[in-house]
DNA sequence: AGTCCAGCTTACTCATAGTAGGTTACTTGC
DNA sequence: GCAAGTAACCTACTATGAGTAAGCTGGACT
């Protein structure tokens, strides 16, 4: 270990990107609950008064680190786009930037995207992960008997697609009261046979 | 209020179904972290030792409310699936007995799909949503140049089934290494495009 | 009419979020 | 240089809530 310029005074910029670093690292690590704010100063080579002068409150320091990971992840993708020919082409580009942003700044995303900020290390987080489990293995199985040609990884992808989708359309679904449950599904049923387009008649 | 039976001897089954529901109710109303077990022990009428003896502990009562929860799902998406005509008439009719659980007992689906359970009333909470409306709306206004005829509210089941296929897909995606960024960025567009069987050439 | 035990309680411990109030050392004006 | 001001930091506390130890009680079943 590094014996140099340790217990440094910094001035507070510089202290509160060292703390949002650690904090989004103990977050990942252990999951939000479970961290302990005293860890944090420790890790920090600091007192945790500190980090409440800074940051307020642990929910605070979790929203500032979320606020970092998506200011870092817009800016990527607004890179990413530019040079697009054409808005299939923008959407391409966006999404594979994301995709890459996930993958290596895998912190950063699990605290925007998973349950694990919140749950991690907990037995409710490991029974919601078995339902999606076994929602996509039924959804990849239907896929199967439809679509023989498919490789077991793109039925794979096929079927986070659908339980993702599900997931995100019910939440929007109870917080509205102008679309039916039938008109819901038959929306995603469209989407899911023909594409957004889905004008082109005749499945 | 009745004053009939208040603080009656039960039998163990009967007192975890009322703990349960107690529960339930009280992490969709407060959230999970700031649900007190004391609160939750006093509308049961009991002491906060009983739960303990009963569920082993704060996580454990969750897991048991989830379970619960996804029991009643799994049972309605059986039913209704009962006596499809094909393949995709059952997953339709599953979609829609989804959709109507979710409006019909939101905690109980709130406990499995939403982070409410984990974070609600947090600023992280807020936080995130944020992020995912703003993506929602960049989305919609894409579709929309695409598609002039959709409605606003088909736009925004678009923007929302891309939303949560991305979400979903980028979690499975960094759970693996076989598939590139590109490839799965591809493959979305590909289903987002033409649908899930994907084959027909010329878009 | 005694024994057993399921259902219940009181009264704790312990961890950790959050705070009050003070100390240290760097900068800035003279 | 040296006082004054203030940014960075500390120790030592309170308060709350998860989890537990140890014991009480009333009905069932010999």
């Amino acid at each position: 270990m590094t014996v140099t310029e340790r217990k440094r005074r910094m001035p507070r910029a510089e202290r509160e990107r060292q703390m949002m670093g650690v904090a989004e690292e103990i977050f990942a690590e252990r999951g939000y609950a479970a961290a302990s704010m005293d860890e944090i100063a420790e890790r920090c080579g600091v007192s945790k008064p500190m980090i409440y002068e800074y940051f307020g409150s642990k929910d605070g320091l979790l929203v500032a680190c979320i606020r970092a990971a998506r200011a870092e992840l817009a800016e990527n993708a607004t890179r990413a786009v530019i040079g697009a020919t054409s808005a299939e082409d923008a959407l391409r580009r966006g999404l594979v930037a994301f995709f890459q942003f996930a993958e290596s700044r895998r912190r950063s995303w699990a605290m925007m995207v998973r349950n694990e900020v919140a749950l991690a290390g907990t037995g409710a987080m490991d029974e919601i992960e078995a339902i999606r489990r076994e929602q996509v293995e039924i959804d990849a199985a239907m896929f199967a008997a439809f679509l023989p040609d498919k490789s077991p990884t793109e039925l794979e992808i096929l079927a986070q697609i659908v339980v993702g989708a599900c997931e995100r359309l019910s939440i929007w679904y109870v917080s509205q009261d102008e679309v039916t449950a039938v008109e819901a599904a038959e929306q995603l049923l469209t989407v899911l046979w023909r594409g957004v387009g889905g004008a082109v008649e005749g499945r």
